[in-house]
RNA sequence: GCCGAUGUAGCUCAGGGGUAGAGCACUUCCUUGGUAAGGAAGAGGUCAGGGGUUCAAUUCCCCUCAUAGGCUCCA
């Protein structure tokens, strides 16, 4: 007999070889039904795995994340399963499941796979799914794994299994079809209800671009159609808030061939937008004591050679401009941490000054392969909302803080409430990716470490992440529809002040080094903007929006009133614009809500009459009539809301 | 950069070896209105760019560029 401990404490004692599906069984039927796989002393496992020592148990359904990191593998299973049944003599790489469904890279040699495959491979998966096949587990040696996949001219398998120790390797089977896998899978594939193919890829085997490219092909499965169709309309959803869409429908932002790609152009209203945000950072900075200043473009090639950047990126970035006469060689600024270190050494900095914060919203350029090129978030050219702050070791700390308090100050205010701190430190198998000491990297991991450990922020550790030259903090953020990405950044730099040699004189009169924090909270204007319109569907926050208010006289009668009232508003710091088109009210109801403008006012006899403005709000409809102060105050104090100061 | 796709009017898209089509937007006119599309007329395109095949190419082929998806990359 064996001891099975339940996460509610109870202690069972069982025969050995019991399995997870016994004990969920005899818990009840309706459990047993639900149960995708188990957690045994912390190990996923088959739920028709027997268990022969005292274990802890946790039995897995769909509502755990390993439950459903089970299914979906288990349906890249039976995805197979159907695509060989469909198309004989394909061959196979790997399966796994991911965030959400699962994929299989396939080479399908001389056949050319399609859309118009989808509904055939969802057909032939449900039908199989039918069937309940079990899933089956086999031990089996290395010799026979080899054999079995040689004798199927699987050379992907092979390639896997050699890679393997002899004594555990695992193939599954259900229905008619086997796989190398080390599993855990469902019980059988009458769990898969729902299915649908996604998409398709190309993905080299291995990562690697050297080696064949496959044809992956991702599906999603539910055990439930109403899951899938919600998570279908989730996708329509994600379609309808894309920032490419959205900012073209909304006049934010556009692209040129001729200007070049990765290169946005930013539009008029896209462009106040971003002013705006600028200004609402420029204003919480300097509540802060950050100091303004401005660089240039380019720089000198020594510059980042000093910096390091250019061992490191030369090859890759855009390449030097070179003076006509002289041949100096002058690089797009990649950074702006390299001019800033400049500034500081440029007059004799006291202990007394410090911490010193250069501020600067610095475009730079970086040189991003084509084919990464994605809208405003990956870009080619774009502005980092950047400050470098210059202090002393035993500042350090307390200056971090500040910078957590600010990045959180501008997520509070813009709406964005779940987000996760990432301490990136150094890939601890590879120090030499990156500059500077060993000493210097542990202080400085040290540092954010004790920072972040002050703050009562959801934190996760994430090795190899770091910067070349130190490591930082990213601010992992999750928008309206649960997807994650990163934002802000604080990073810890003991290398550049190093490199730049640059020193204040300290109480004892004597030089030291400062260290230096990177830190942008926006991350870039480019990518902010992109995020943030698709957090709030293009509905941007009333102070920050281009046009807030929309004046729609209802006949060409009221024209001059629209034009007065238009001034009016804009003197109480109100953004309006006046719709006199020759349009009925309806239409200019409806074209300016599709402009998602916060607010209408309808102007006809009656407002005109008793000076009154009759509201109407974006989304909710007709608000009733009042005053124009009324309405000013109304548009003043929900701004003065949401912009409450740090 | 790589793979397979896509590129037709400002936008969304249809079409197809014989010099181009819709809806919306735009311009003009009519209409002067009460909370999500009033009516009519008009203008608008070197069918991404270049090369080839052909009597003839926007259509077929090749190259380049761009875009979306994924892979690799990201100071």
């Amino acid at each position: 007999m064996i001891k099975i401990t339940l996460p509610d404490g109870t202690v069972r004692e069982e025969q050995s070889g019991v399995t997870a599906l016994d004990i969920a069984k005899s818990i009840s039927e309706g459990l047993a039904r639900n149960v995708l796989s188990a957690k045994v002393n912390g190990q996923v496992i088959d739920a028709t795995r027997g268990i022969t020592e005292d274990s802890t148990l946790q039995l897995l359904t769909w509502n755990d994340k390993e439950g459903k990191d089970t299914m979906w593998h288990s349906s890249a299973h039976l995805m197979a399963e159907a695509l060989e049944a469909l198309y004989p003599g394909i061959k196979f790489g790997i399966g796994p499941n991911i965030e959400t469904g699962f994929y299989y890279d396939v080479d399908f040699g001389d056949y050319k796979f399609h859309h118009d495959d989808f509904s055939k491979i969802e057909n032939k998966m449900k039908e199989l799914a039918k069937k309940k096949s079990e899933y089956i587990r086999k031990d089996i040696s290395k010799a026979d794994a080899l054999a079995y996949f040689t004798d199927k001219d699987d050379e992907y398998k092979l390639d896997l299994i050699k890679d393997l120790e002899d004594g555990t390797i695992t193939l599954y089977q259900q229905g008619e079809f086997t796989d190398l896998c080390r599993g855990p899978h469902i019980p059988h594939t009458g769990f898969i209800k729902a299915i649908k193919v996604l998409s398709t890829s190309g993905a080299y085997w291995r990562g690697d671009e050297s080696r064949k490219q496959l044809t992956r092909i991702y599906g999603v499965t539910y055990p439930k159609q109403k899951e899938l169709t919600e998570y279908l309309e989730f996708l329509e959803e994600a379609k309808k808030r894309d920032h490419r869409k959205l900012g073209k429908e909304l006049g934010l932002f556009t692209f040129s061939e001729k200007v070049g790609s990765g290169l946005p152009l930013w539009l008029p209203k896209g462009a106040e937008l971003r002013e705006r945000l600028e200004q609402f950072l420029k204003k919480s900075q300097k509540e802060q004591g950050y100091q303004p200043v401005i660089t240039p473009h380019i720089g000198h090639k020594d510059l980042y050679v000093t910096s390091g950047h250019y061992a490191k990126y030369g090859a890759d970035s855009f390449q030097p401009i070179t003076t006509p006469h002289e041949g100096e060689e002058f690089l797009l600024k990649p950074m702006n941490c390299p001019h800033h270190c400049e500034i500081f050494k440029s007059s004799p900095r006291s202990y007394k000054d410090l911490p010193i914060r250069f501020a600067e919203f610095g475009t730079v350029y970086r040189y991003e392969q084509s084919g990464e090129l994605h809208g405003l978030t990956r870009v080619r050219g774009f502005t980092q909302d950047d400050a470098h702050l210059f202090c002393m070791p035993e500042q350090l700390k307390e200056e971090f803080k500040k910078v957590i308090d600010l990045v959180l100050y501008i997520f509070k205010t813009l709406d964005f409430e779940d987000f996760t701190a990432q301490i990136s430190l150094r890939d601890p198998e590879d120090h030499d990716k990156y500059i500077g000491s060993d000493e210097n990297w542990e202080k400085a991991e040290n540092a954010i470490i004790e920072a972040v450990g002050e703050k009562d922020i959801k934190t996760v550790v994430e090795y190899g992440e770091a910067a070349f030259y130190g490591p930082k903090l990213d601010f992992m953020v999750k928008d309206a529809l649960g997807r994650s990405w990163q934002l802000g950044t604080i990073q810890v730099d003991y290398n550049l002040p190093e490199r730049f040699e640059l020193e204040y004189t300290g109480a004892d009169n004597a030089k030291h080094r400062p260290v230096m924090i990177h830190r942008a909270p926006f991350g870039s204007m480019e990518r902010f903007v992109a995020v943030l319109t698709e957090h709030c569907a293009g509905n941007f926050p009333l102070w920050l929006t281009p046009t807030q208010v929309a004046i729609l006289p209802l006949s060409e009668k009221y024209n001059d009133h629209a034009q007065n009232l238009l001034n009016l508003l804009n003197k109480s710091d109100i953004r309006a614009l006046v719709d006199d088109r020759n349009e009925k009210i309806g239409r200019k109801i409806r074209d300016n809500e599709m402009k998602k403008i916060p607010f209408m006012l309808v102007l006809g006899e009656k407002e005109v009459a008793e000076n009154t403005v009759a509201v109407r709000k974006h989304g909710e409809g007709d608000q009733g009539v009042m005053s124009v102060e009324e309405f000013a105050k109304v548009i003043n104090e929900e701004v003065d809301r949401q912009t409450a100061s740090l």
